[in-house]
DNA sequence: TGTACATCAGTGAACGCGCGTTCACTGATGTAC
DNA sequence: TGTACATCAGTGAACGCGCGTTCACTGATGTAC
């Protein structure tokens, strides 16, 4: 039963777009073939018609996951962006969130094609944060650093406040304590 | 072919050691029980003796890598506590290092037992720094807040560093904005 | 434009494998007398 | 202190299960004439 090039790229996308999602809710290995692609609609045979390994897929999720993410801050300046990273909505919703935050400490255990999609994804959100932040100071006064630092904060802020049982008080405590210190960074170079 | 107590003690206290150091490696799918059981010497049948399942190890096993890890920066003070954790080598050193900064991610996915453990082990991560900020400041300054944001981005710096390919510059550039970021806090903390 | 055939995406059964867990058994330890 | 027996940590084979991957097959699509 050969499909059309576009149905089969339709379904190349779908694979990876459910993917995405599902890996950042469930981790890289809780999340099988079979039952990933039930979800898209097809048969797990056919999985190895668009990926040489799950590996692959887990490389090509991560990218789309970064790419989502990168979309989703586009036309926010600094500070808008980091009040919606640094939320309990994002926290309460890994499958649509930041890959940095849902899934780092597992790609840190991955062959490199992963990690350089991971590296790649952080770039493009540390220089949407730079760009950002750069226009409301001279240039050369670290606005990189900065966007570095923010970034860092506020997956950590994440991280943490899901690592904790849901509705600790902790969870939530260390949300607010790192969004009000990244506003304040941000309101610091403001005022510069 | 039974033992005294206190070998069993000592084999309880080694299985989870070991189990500990390697899910920081490997994460706790990485992990199984025949080759945890197998680096302590002992035949993996035994396991159930000593863990009703492998979660319940799991949680002992993070309760424990956060005990060492707070042992290991007691006796610090805020400032080069920072240091030890925004470092290469703790970076490179997983199975030795913080189980926020190695297991969080996944720990955000199991169950309350575990996560009770992550809630607890930060919450002493937090005191131990609060503690020491408190002293270089007037009371009631903000320095439970300002330890948050600290070891949030100690934490994430360490978690996004991971993830990028091993020698990658971006890797090595996350750590020093960040350790530099926390270094400025602290100081215009103890300038007070 | 129409025909013949090669291509290949999808199917679903099957592969070997390692997983967490169970269980009958062994025999030294711990305990009751 | 010595003896008889119950306890239980460790052993290793076995369990069912789900995993990633392979493969022979199907039949509509794409292509060459």
């Amino acid at each position: 039963m050969r499909i059309t090039k576009e149905k089969y790229e339709e379904n190349h996308e779908r694979i990876v777009a459910i993917a995405s999602e599902m890996f950042r809710e469930r981790g890289f290995d809780g999340v099988s073939v079979a039952e990933l692609m039930e979800r898209a609609g097809l048969t797990h045979g056919g999985f190895y018609n668009h990926f040489r390994s799950k590996e692959d897929l887990i490389a090509e999720a991560a990218a789309r996951g970064f790419g989502e993410t990168l979309e989703r801050y586009a036309g926010h300046d600094a500070l808008s962006a980091i009040e919606l990273y640094i939320s309990r909505q994002h926290r309460d919703a890994r499958g649509q969130g930041c890959p940095a935050a849902a899934l780092s400490c597992e790609a840190a255990r991955q062959p490199d094609e992963t990690r350089s999609a991971f590296a790649a994804g952080i770039e493009n959100l540390l220089r949407a944060f730079e760009g950002d932040i750069a226009r409301n100071q001279p240039p050369g006064a670290g606005s990189r650093a900065l966007a570095i630092s923010l970034l860092a904060q506020a997956v950590g802020a994440v991280v943490l406040s899901r690592a904790c049982p849901d509705g600790s008080s902790l969870a939530d405590e260390i949300l607010d304590a790192c969004l009000d210190d990244c506003r304040d960074a941000i309101a610091a170079v403001r005022e510069q």
